[in-house]
DNA sequence: TGGATGCAAATTATCTATAATTTATGCATC
DNA sequence: GATGCATAAATTATAGATAATTTGCATCCA
């Protein structure tokens, strides 16, 4: 029982290396050599070619025919561009979702939440953010928004945690209980626009650190 | 010179069965087995393999581990989906091309609507059209957004070549002319509103054949 | 007789191993 | 110091082996 059998080989590294390029284990531009990750994984090249191959349709790898893959690199022009598309896109599932929340999935959103308000680390207020995300626009039912939604979530995740390494200080997160209220209020409208200005934030406002200085980093609260 | 040689097999193989699953050569539901697409193409497996991972990638196929890969099906609900995706998309492309648009583009853009009139078949007519779109929003100069409208036009291009297999009648296409004309005043939000509501059209509205008679297909003229 | 169950064969996808191009690198030479 | 050839490394493609799934057929039970 290594990981979840039914998947195929391709499948399983693919995922194995997203993760670790999302977390930044793996800096961008750095070369991905298919040999070298197959003698890792005790596979031969041609799964881990078509890892990359789902990874470069993530957006986590570009490729040049003929000279390999490499991570792809992210500078704040793609932030803000992923965030602008996600804005759009989350907005439009929110839409969407609306109509079909319960009172129990507002519930569970807002234990997310708190989750997240609790999370002692950038990695679980990231998984709590994603599980409210995903909370609020699942509903929609549309599964290729909803795809292409979590793929943009991951480069921003990348951006995330890029930028706060280690240090995390807790916050409490206000818009997500807004976009709250306003969703049990029935305020759809008002719901839509708090989301919108709440992902967009990302990659648009320097941040001050608790020491006083203003870190380079930036404002990342989607 | 066979085409492009430059490109890897994977990419060519790629290329050619999307073309021939977007015209709607292959049916939806069928099965694309890499061995007779290997034979076919006169390459090995391996290859083909990574051409059908681009295909899924782009919605243009689904694979189901250990049971092979299908040409996507495509039902109302999914074109529906992608017209709210590409009207979402579109409009946000449109506010970051606008400012970069210039008096020769807009000609240029105003050409290609006239072609579409003209068209005396639907593959030109589409021509015609995707050449109008990126025209007028490559200018936002955001790769990642203007790879997933790619993407998504081709899903439309499926449904539309489905739905007017032979026939076709030439129109005159009003709403391309008013984009362009609020264009032109530099009045953005008008421009936008249009194109999405031009967009959003996609696959809503029955629509009436010169015999007279209700065809089961839809309006298309995004 | 109709239908379900189980086994065997064939088909198909997946993976490994090997060969052939292509790109990068280092050294010698002009 | 620059150019060109030779060598090395890595990517791309091919062929063969393995494993899983489907299909056809026979058998058994109702």
């Amino acid at each position: 029982m290594t990981s979840e059998q039914k998947d195929t080989l391709a499948i399983r590294i693919s995922r194995a290396l997203a993760d670790r390029i999302i977390s930044g284990a793996i800096e961008p531009g750095t070369r991905l050599r298919q040999d070298h990750v197959a003698a890792e994984f005790g596979a031969s090249h041609v799964p881990v070619r078509e890892a990359f191959q789902r990874l470069e349709a993530q957006g986590l790898a570009v490729s040049e025919p003929r000279r390999g893959v490499r991570v792809a690199a992210f500078d704040l022009r793609e932030v803000r561009e992923v965030a602008e598309m996600r804005a759009a896109l989350e907005v439009l599932a929110l839409r969407h979702a609306a109509p079909h929340l319960t009172r129990a999935i507002l519930e569970q959103a807002e234990e997310a939440t708190r989750a997240g308000d609790k999370s002692l680390d950038v990695r679980s207020w990231e998984d709590a953010n994603r599980r409210f995300h995903t909370l609020i626009l699942a509903p929609c039912a549309m599964p290729r928004l909803l795809a292409a939604i979590d793929d943009l979530h991951a480069t921003s995740a990348r951006f995330l945690f890029a930028a706060w390494r280690s240090e995390w200080e807790a916050r409490t997160d206000h818009d997500h209980r807004a976009i709250l209220s306003a969703l049990r209020a029935g305020q759809i409208d008002a719901a839509a626009a708090t989301l919108a200005r709440h992902v967009q934030w990302i990659g648009t406002k320097p941040v001050r650190t608790s020491s006083g200085g203003t870190r380079e980093a930036f404002s990342i609260v989607g």
